[in-house]
DNA sequence: AACGGAATTC
DNA sequence: GAATTCCGTT
């Protein structure tokens, strides 16, 4: 039985399922790959294990042999295997966790908190073991709003979570709405893999029941699980051991069943199982967290975006609350206000968050001795098993700084001299094609990215149309502030035959973290929070730029990936609770100002120094109610200046290529089966949340953030 | 082992 | 679009 209450820890059910991606109707390695840790079968051939996402592939051959069976690709072996998940580096769904073999680190933010919108975190808490992966849930009873700002995820107190029922209008619009993959037109007969396929098997009742969500208008999902949480709240969130839908029945098995894998991170999802329940398919499906920020406004496929509105109204009290929510988290987490940009008329409300109360993120919990294991399998998997009395580290253990809060980026070396930059510029000749270049030496033709380098540049540069670039494929992409500004047109250029520049990050930085990540270090600064931390030490002060740079505009997209690529960080290294002393300080004081800013001008006189020096910058103009977009692409631009001296970061973005042709496939060899799965007992997350005194840079930080957001919104209505 | 470019396939 | 296949490099 897996209910998928029972199950465990897992993705949703229709995580699971092929047409949860959009881009493609098969199924996607990164799916396999989770149903498989999912799976206590396969824990000999992978497994949970370290750090929060990351998983270990004990097998290599057999996990080929396996994802060969799945693609019907008998010739597939882990080399090819291997491609494939290094090509998710890029789109940040992986990361290679350095020095260890076979190792690899799910992007949760990516898979999860964009794909799972609604969901909102429980309550506080940890219980989920460092490698797992916010558990999404479903059950709760209302929906959550918002998006999927960690923040969400993350925060500690339950403050931010949405009253219940608010958005349950929605939920059931984008259930039936064409936004579901399951209802769809494109009607997939989807439910082949996982899906349905049970439906006659085990999987079967998963699917039915998930839906602990059902009830409801439940589908909604509610939440991913932060780490933090604790275990009761997980399940009570989705119901877990409780069952959350209140179906206590069919869990009796759970006793034995969940705990399939001390490690995994997933707790089943309570989502209604998509066949009938499919109430609420969910709108967005992982693989659209694929794509780079797919949350963001300006990510295309609108179909699967709940956020963009269009296919949506929403009650504006409802919308305040969310965004009072995301605001906090935009706050929290460093992200960026274009978050807001959806919201255009809205008000942001000043969010404010108790400081205090910090959960004992730390529980431990235990493990629990598993339950169920599977007769058939060979081996537990100790390793996991210390994995979560060991944590991996705290996120912000990694790194020393007291104030180490995801939100600050220290990379920005805004004021720093140029040489400062810890970066190296490359000047790589055109790639050449691959018979082309037999003629020619090895060189390096690779670097397909350009330097755009920290895209920031490159999008202040063009002007609001930020539409036209292309963010919509790839906002990491985008991203990175650029360096070299011309990126766009740049790497068009490039496409020609110009030569490449390749903006590489001087490597002492990732010295610090080595295990953690595959080379965060390359991606934009606002990611690399914790590298940052490290560097912060170095440039501590200027660090807290960055945040300017956000630019709004719903139209003209010219953003830093930022927020994004925060998010990824977070969560790759594990999502870092937010600082207590924060938000005190952000509501006193930047709140304030926000609002104010939001009420008519973004700048403040006497405030923080980072305003004031925008206010300088942009000088007289200031005062009045500018277009909102010439202050912003003003005060980017210096940032940009500033910035560019450092960050390049993005060197290796993926860079989009072009498609060709496309083709659909419906095939079928799968010849897994599943269980549920699942291992509910995690390893506590040991966060903490201790966060000392905000620095001064965090205040800018926020303050930046504050401001920027209220231009925003300001923009955005209109001046 | 891991990376990543290029071409190709579905 | 997401691999798959090859393959040279690190």
């Amino acid at each position: 039985m897996k209910t998928p209450g029972d199950t465990g820890f897992a993705f949703p059910e229709w995580a699971y399922k092929p047409e949860s991606s959009p881009g493609s109707r098969q199924i996607q390695l990164w799916h396999f790959i989770l149903e498989l840790l999912r799976k206590e079968e396969y824990h000999d051939v992978i497994a949970w294990q370290g750090d929060y996402g990351e998983f270990v592939i004990k097998d290599p051959d057999e996990v080929a042999r396996l994802w060969g069976a799945r693609k019907c690709k008998p010739q597939m072996n882990y080399d090819k295997l291997s491609r494939a998940l290094r090509y998710y580096y890029n789109k940040r769904i992986l990361h290679k966790t350095k020095g260890k073999r076979f190792t690899y680190k799910f992007n949760f933010n990516k898979l999860v908190l964009v794909n799972y919108p609604f969901f909102d975190v429980g309550s506080t808490g940890s219980s989920v073991p460092q490698s797992a992966p916010p558990v999404p849930t479903g059950a709760g009873t209302h929906f959550r709003f918002p998006p999927s700002t960690p923040s969400e995820v993350l925060s500690p107190n339950e403050d931010l979570r949405s009253p219940g029922g608010m958005f349950s209008t929605v939920a059931r619009r984008m259930a039936r709405g064409s936004v579901s993959d399951c209802s769809d037109g494109t009607s997939v007969n989807s439910e082949i893999e996982e899906g349905n396929v049970g439906a006659g098997e085990e999987r079967g009742e998963r699917s039915v029941s998930g839906g602990g969500g059902g009830p409801g208008g439940g589908g909604s999902y509610r939440s991913i699980i932060h780490p933090r949480l604790s275990h009761e709240a997980l399940f009570r969130m989705y119901g877990g051991p409780g069952n959350p839908a209140g179906h206590p029945g069919p869990r009796g098995p759970a006793g034995h069943r969940i705990h399939q894998e001390p490690l995994s991170p997933f707790p089943v999802s309570p989502l209604p199982g998509p066949p009938g329940a499919g109430l609420l398919a969910p709108p967005l499906s992982p693989a659209l967290s694929m794509t780079p920020t797919s949350h963001l406004p300006y990510t295309p496929s609108p179909t699967l975006s709940p956020m963009l509105g269009s296919h949506f109204s929403f009650n504006p009290e409802d919308m305040k609350r969310y965004l009072q929510a995301h605001t906090q988290s935009v706050y929290n987490y460093g992200l960026s206000p274009r978050a807001f940009l959806q919201y255009p008329n809205i008000v942001i409300p000043q969010p404010h968050r108790p400081a205090a109360d910090k959960p004992g993120l730390a529980a431990e919990r235990a493990e629990r001795g598993g339950g169920g294991e599977r007769a058939g399998d060979r081996h537990h998997h100790p390793s996991l098993a210390h994995s979560a009395h060991h944590h991996p580290q705290p996120p912000h253990s990694a790194h020393s700084h007291p104030h180490s809060h995801p939100m600050h980026h220290p990379l920005h070396l805004g004021e720093e001299p140029p040489h400062m930059s810890p970066f190296k510029f490359k000047l790589q000749p055109p790639p050449l094609g691959r018979k082309q270049r037999d003629g020619q030496s090895q060189g390096k033709p690779r670097q397909s990215s350009l330097s755009s380098g920290s895209g920031s540049g490159s999008m202040s540069s063009t002007s609001g149309l930020g539409s036209s670039l292309s963010f919509g494929s790839d906002l990491s992409s985008a991203s990175g502030s650029g360096v070299i500004s011309a990126s766009s047109s740049t790497q068009s250029l490039n496409s020609a035959g110009l030569p490449k520049i390749k903006v590489e990050p001087i490597s002492d930085i990732e010295s610090e973290e080595e295990v953690e990540v595959t080379d965060i270090s390359d991606e934009d600064p606002d990611e690399r929070d914790n590298e940052f931390e490290l560097l912060s030490a170095r440039y501590s002060r200027v660090s807290n730029h960055h945040h300017n740079h956000h630019l709004s505009n719903g139209t003209a997209a010219a953003h830093h990936p930022s927020q994004d690529e925060d998010l990824d960080e977070d969560v790759f290294k594990a999502p870092a609770p937010p600082p207590p002393g924060l938000m005190p300080f952000f509501t006193s004081q930047h709140a304030h100002r926000g609002l104010t800013a939001l009420k008519s001008e973004p700048v403040e006189p006497g405030e923080s120094h980072a305003a004031q020096s925008q206010a300088a910058s942009t000088g007289a103009t200031q005062g009045k109610c500018i277009p909102l977009k010439l202050r912003f692409k003003r005060r980017w631009s210096e940032d940009q200046r500033m910035e560019a001296s450092q960050e390049e970061s993005d060197d290796k973005k993926v860079r989009p290529e072009e498609g060709r042709n496309k083709g659909r496939q419906t095939n079928g060899c799968v010849e897994m089966e599943e269980d549920g799965e699942d291992g509910d007992s995690p390893p506590p997350l040991a966060y903490e949340g201790s966060l000392s005194a905000p620095l001064a840079s965090h205040r800018r930080v926020s303050a930046e953030l504050h401001r920027a957001t209220a231009q925003l919104s300001l923009e955005n209505k209109d001046c």
